[in-house]
RNA sequence: GUGGGCGUAGCUCAGUUGGUUAGAGCGCCAGGUUGUGGUCCUGGAGGCCGCGGGUUCGACCCCCGUCGCUCACCCCA
C-alpha cells in the first residue's frame, strides 16, 4: 500500500483533465456561469475541507456517504476535517457565518470527494457546478431553480434528459409517514431485500429508492409519501409543478425519489439521462433543505439548490453525439523569429497588450520548424522575423488560413504592425 | 467491500504452439540546395513488454502474488 517504487500517478478515481478535454471544460463551466449569471447568482467560493460536523449534520450521519465516504483527517493541531462530499453543506455553512441579506443566491463550481470503487461516470474526485438560494421558502424559487438546471441542459444540446420529481414533505407531515412507513416495514421486514432486511430500521426512507423487486413489492403495498403532505407542503408542490408546467418544463412525479442526503425537505428532484447506459445516468438533482441552516447553528432560513456533475454532464454529451464547440479559444497570431536577436520578445507583448491572443515558437527552431508550430498553434496570422526584416525595420504578417500560398503574405514597416493585424484579423 | 476484463514506445495497438537485436500507425525531431505551415518523401529519437517471484536451457508469451486501469454490484454527480 505504499508509493515507493513505483513512478507516480494520478489517485484511484482521480484524473487529470488537459488537451481538448479542458477546452470542453472550459466551454461547460463558462457556459455555467453565463446561466447563473443570467439567473441573477453570483459566485461563491469556500474551501475544500470543513470541519466534518458540516457534513455529518449537514448531509446525515445515516447516510452511505457520511458513513463511509468521506474523505475525513486531522490536521497537524488535531482538528478533524472532511474534503466536501457535495456542494450544498458548505455553501450554507456560509450563508450562516456571514448573515448575507435575503434571498441570497449562489452558484459555484468545485471538486467533491467520496471514496468510493470508480466505475464509468464514478470517480473519487469529481467536479460539480450548481446553485442555491437560501431566505426564501417561494416555490416560485422552486422552479427558478430547476428550469436553470433545464436551460442549462438545453444550452449543452443535451435532449434526453427527464427531470423526475418528488415533494419530501416538512417536519410534521414527513416524520407521519417515515413512522407509517417504519410500521409498514417491520411488519413485513422478511420481506425485504437482503440488505434492508437489515438496515431498513436506520433509514426507513432509502428502502423507496432500492431497486430490487423484494423492497418494490413491499413499498408498493405500504404507504406513499404524497398522501401524507400536509396542507402547505401540497400547495407548495403543487405550485411548483403549476410553475413548471407553465414554463413548458415536464416533469414526472416520482414517489420514491427521496434523494441520499437527509437534508431535503419538500421538493426534491433529480434529471436522468436517458443516453447514458448503466446506473450513473443522473446528472444532476437537488431539492429543497428548509432545515439545513438551523441544523448548522443558523436561525431558521429555507433553502433551495441543486448540483449537476461535470463528468456526467460531458458523458451525456459524448453518449446524446453532440458536436456542438461550446467556447472557441483560437490563438489571433503566432509569431515566427529567425534573427537570432530575440526580436519576438518585445512584439508579442505588445500585441498582447493590445488584447490579441499571441503564442511564439522558442528555442531559436528552423523557419520551417516554427511554422509548422504556427500552424499547428491554430492561430490566424503568422508574424515572421527575420535578418531581412530585422535589417528593414519591418515584419512579414502572414494569413494562415489563406490557401493561396503565394498570395497570403505581405512585408510592411514595424510602426504599422497593430495597425495592419487590426485591419486584416477584422476580415 | 465483492466479482469480470485488461496492463507492450507520448497515443491506439500487433507480437506467430515460450526461441536469439520487440514491431506498426499516429505523434515528436531532423532533412528534401536559395528564410515559410497544412499534402508527400527520407531518416532519427523513444520501450527494465506495470512490478516482484516461480517454472524452463530460454519468458512479452505459462503459473502465483502485487500494484494499476477498466466494467459491474452497492450508492450517488
Amino acid at each position: 500500500m505504499t508509493s515507493s517504487g513505483a513512478p507516480l500517478q494520478a489517485p484511484i478515481g482521480t484524473h487529470d483533465v488537459l488537451g481538448p478535454a479542458s477546452a470542453e471544460w472550459e466551454g461547460l463551466i463558462a457556459t455555467f456561469a453565463q446561466f447563473a449569471y443570467r439567473f441573477g447568482f453570483s459566485l461563491i467560493i469556500s474551501p475544500l475541507f470543513e470541519d466534518v460536523a458540516v457534513f455529518n449534520r449537514g448531509i446525515g450521519e445515516q447516510s452511505d456517504v457520511a458513513k463511509k465516504e468521506m474523505y475525513v483527517f486531522s490536521d497537524r493541531s488535531d482538528r478533524t476535517y472532511a474534503l466536501r462530499p457535495e456542494g450544498t453543506a458548505s455553501v450554507v455553512r456560509a450563508f450562516v457565518q456571514h448573515q448575507p441579506n435575503t434571498p441570497w443566491k449562489a452558484w459555484y463550481v468545485t471538486p467533491a470527494f467520496r471514496y468510493e470503487r470508480p466505475q464509468a461516470g464514478r470517480y473519487r474526485q469529481h467536479h460539480q457546478l450548481g446553485v442555491e438560494v437560501l431566505g426564501t421558502d417561494d416555490p416560485a424559487v422552486d422552479v427558478e431553480v430547476i428550469a436553470l438546471a433545464w436551460r442549462f441542459y438545453e444550452a449543452l444540446g443535451l435532449r434526453k434528459v427527464r427531470l423526475l420529481i418528488n415533494s419530501m414533505g416538512h417536519d410534521d407531515c414527513r416524520d407521519g409517514f417515515v413512522q407509517l412507513l417504519r410500521d409498514h416495514l417491520s411488519s413485513n421486514a422478511s420481506k425485504l431485500c437482503d440488505e434492508h432486511g437489515r438496515l431498513w430500521s436506520e433509514n426507513p426512507l432509502r428502502v423507496l429508492d432500492c431497486k430490487k423487486e423484494a423492497c418494490r413489492a413491499v413499498t408498493d403495498s405500504g404507504p406513499q409519501l404524497p398522501d401524507h403532505l400536509c396542507d402547505e407542503c401540497r400547495e407548495h408542490f403543487d405550485r411548483v409543478l403549476n410553475g413548471l408546467s407553465a414554463l413548458g418544463i415536464s416533469a414526472t412525479r416520482d414517489p420514491r425519489l427521496v434523494r441520499g442526503f437527509d437534508y431535503y425537505t419538500r421538493t426534491t428532484f433529480e434529471f436522468v439521462s436517458d443516453s447514458i447506459d448503466g446506473a450513473q445516468n443522473a446528472i444532476g438533482g437537488g431539492g429543497r433543505y428548509d432545515k439545513l441552516a438551523e441544523q448548522l447553528g443558523g436561525k431558521p432560513a429555507s433553502g433551495i439548490g441543486f448540483g449537476s456533475g461535470i463528468e456526467r454532464l460531458l458523458l451525456a454529451r459524448t453518449a446524446e453525439g453532440v458536436q456542438q464547440v461550446l467556447l472557441k479559444r483560437d490563438l489571433d497570431i503566432f509569431v515566427v523569429d529567425t534573427t537570432g536577436v530575440d526580436a519576438a520578445t518585445p512584439i508579442v507583448d505588445q500585441l498582447r497588450r493590445a488584447g490579441y491572443a499571441v503564442d511564439r515558437a522558442y528555442d531559436g527552431r528552423s523557419m520551417k520548424a516554427q511554422m509548422k508550430v504556427a500552424d499547428k498553434s491554430g492561430a490566424r496570422l503568422a508574424l515572421l522575423l527575420g535578418p531581412q526584416e530585422l535589417a528593414g525595420g519591418q515584419i512579414t504578417m502572414k494569413d494562415l488560413r489563406n490557401d493561396d500560398f503565394s498570395n497570403s503574405q505581405r512585408t510592411f514597416d514595424l510602426s504599422d504592425l497593430v495597425a495592419n493585424i487590426a485591419k486584416q484579423l477584422e476580415e
